[in-house]
RNA sequence: GGCCACGUGGCGGAGUGGUGACGCAACGGUCUGCAAAACCGUGUACCCCGGUUCAAUUCCGGGCGUGGCCUCCA
């Protein structure tokens, strides 16, 4: 199975051969390496960080499925020195350390809720300082970087396709370089650092938000290429879009600022991944209500269907649409196929069905847990006794009080649904 | 202002130079004491104007709209 990805630096989609298999690095050596740009550790993660955060965990997962999972090398960051960071923690009169520690363990909680691996590595910047010195020393002795009014500043005429991954021409990096602030250089040689320590000099995959793309990721390139003379540092950039809040920008001052933390108070981290993935990748999303209610329906259906099933079956569909540049729309649409045909009795798709969503990171649960999350708060021994009471009068045909007893749990926010083998019930929401 | 995305049916959302992806909602039917659920069925969508073409939603040019980056922001 050919992957295809995306590549910003081409702006194509282009098949994918991780570095070491293109050499003849012996087969045992070989790893798939990405880098994510994670989140700077001052307050608690948005909706709009958890989108890399999810998208990037798909890619991950599919790596591990077609390579390997001991294969693939993820390396995704920990910013915690910022100034935003010394800012908050002033703010609070707590110290820096104790900030960051707090945020970054909420992070990963946020993020386990979403159903996303524990990248390979997580470093922290703190940790790197040393080859921050080394990689701007570099620079320096190299003629990359220079020493101007207390700062080291990096020569952008160094290097001459300057702006190639963002498309921006050169000239007006020149014009608009120079020192407007003052402060740390500031130029995100964090992630040259970390990247550079754990992944290597060059590597197969960088990722993060479009945002991203200009200064961050062209800074980075910059850095990492002058430093060690080379021709690339990522073979492949890849770049998620952007995320709007009930068609408007997330902002403090809109008040329609949402972190994923008050999320998962009313809804299910799956109802969250599931409702990122129905939108492709590189396309910008509208985070709705509607569409979590919509999310969390199909996850019912889902769950109900093929929950239960234990397999390892993945359906062909849906990887080829996931290898088609991560086409998760696509790979839905194919689930909705499987789910047909597995509530027509076809036991193979229901395998497809529960394997496929596993690879997607979703059904990590079990059925029955999944249906309790909706009944939390209701008195199941009421409700069972409610409804023998109901099915007693509809055997004396007494339709009246057997109404009167739907109605009463439908107050109660409980839907009932009668079979030929009973009646069952759910919570609606 | 410069650069870059996006604009698909009531809603969400793939995709394609030529047979109406898919989901939700809606409507009709089966089932049901009646409903609900389930199942079956029903849809002549591709922002506007030009151009290329036998044929454009799909390619090209222009316009309009929305959003992003250019400055801390995912």
């Amino acid at each position: 199975m050919d992957l295809k990805l995306y590549n910003t630096l081409t702006r194509t989609k282009e098949a994918f051969v991780p570095l070491d298999w293109q050499g003849d690095l012996p087969e045992a050596e070989r790893r798939v390496r990405m880098y994510v740009c994670g989140p700077t550790v001052y307050d608690f993660a948005h909706i709009g960080n958890a989108r890399p955060v999810i998208v990037f965990d798909v890619l991950f997962r599919l790596l591990r499925h077609l390579y390997g999972d001991d294969r693939v090398k993820y390396v995704r960051n920990i910013t915690d020195v910022d100034d935003k960071i010394n800012a908050r923690a002033a703010e609070r009169d707590i110290t820096i350390r104790d900030l960051t520690e707090t945020t970054y363990a909420n992070f990963r909680e946020d993020v386990k809720a979403l159903g996303c691996l524990p990248p390979t590595v997580e470093p922290r910047a703190t940790e790197h300082i040393a080859e921050m010195k080394l990689l701007i020393e570099r620079l320096v002795a190299g003629g990359h970087a220079y020493v101007a009014e207390g700062h080291v500043l990096f020569g952008v005429p160094s290097m001459a396709d300057y702006g190639r991954l963002s498309r921006r021409p050169l000239d007006e990096m020149i014009a608009g370089a120079g020192i407007t602030q003052p402060g740390r250089p500031g130029w995100h040689i964090e992630c040259s650092a970390m990247s550079w320590k754990h992944l290597g000099e060059t590597f197969d995959i960088h990722g993060g938000g479009i945002d991203l793309l200009f200064p961050h990721h062209e800074n980075e390139v910059a850095q990492t290429r002058c430093a060690f003379d080379a021709p690339f540092m990522a073979q492949v950039w890849m770049h998620n879009g952007f995320l709007q809040v009930e068609g408007e920008k997330m902002s403090k001052s809109l008040g329609n600022f949402v972190t994923i933390r008050e999320l998962l108070a009313d809804w299910p981290g799956e109802v969250l991944r599931l409702n990122m993935l129905r939108t492709h990748y590189r396309q910008p999303v509208d985070w709705t209500v509607k569409g979590m209610e919509e999310s969390w329906r199909t996850l019912d259906d889902w769950y109900a269907i093929a929950g239960d099933i234990e397999t390892q079956v993945i359906s062909g569909a849906v990887l080829e649409a996931l290898t088609d540049d991560l086409n998760t729309p696509q790979a839905i649409a194919a689930l909705h196929g499987l789910r047909s045909l597995a509530q027509g009795g076809d036991a193979l798709a229901r395998e497809e069905l529960a394997g496929s969503l596993r690879l997607m990171g979703l059904l990590q649960e079990s059925a029955a847990a999944w249906k309790a999350r909706k009944s939390a708060g209701v008195d199941t021994a009421t409700v069972e006794s409610l409804i023998s009471a109901r099915n007693a009068a509809r055997k004396a045909k007494n339709f009246a009080e057997s109404d009167r007893i739907r109605d009463e749990l439908a107050t109660m926010g409980v839907v009932l649904k009668d079979s030929k083998d009973g009646t069952t019930w759910e919570v609606a929401r």
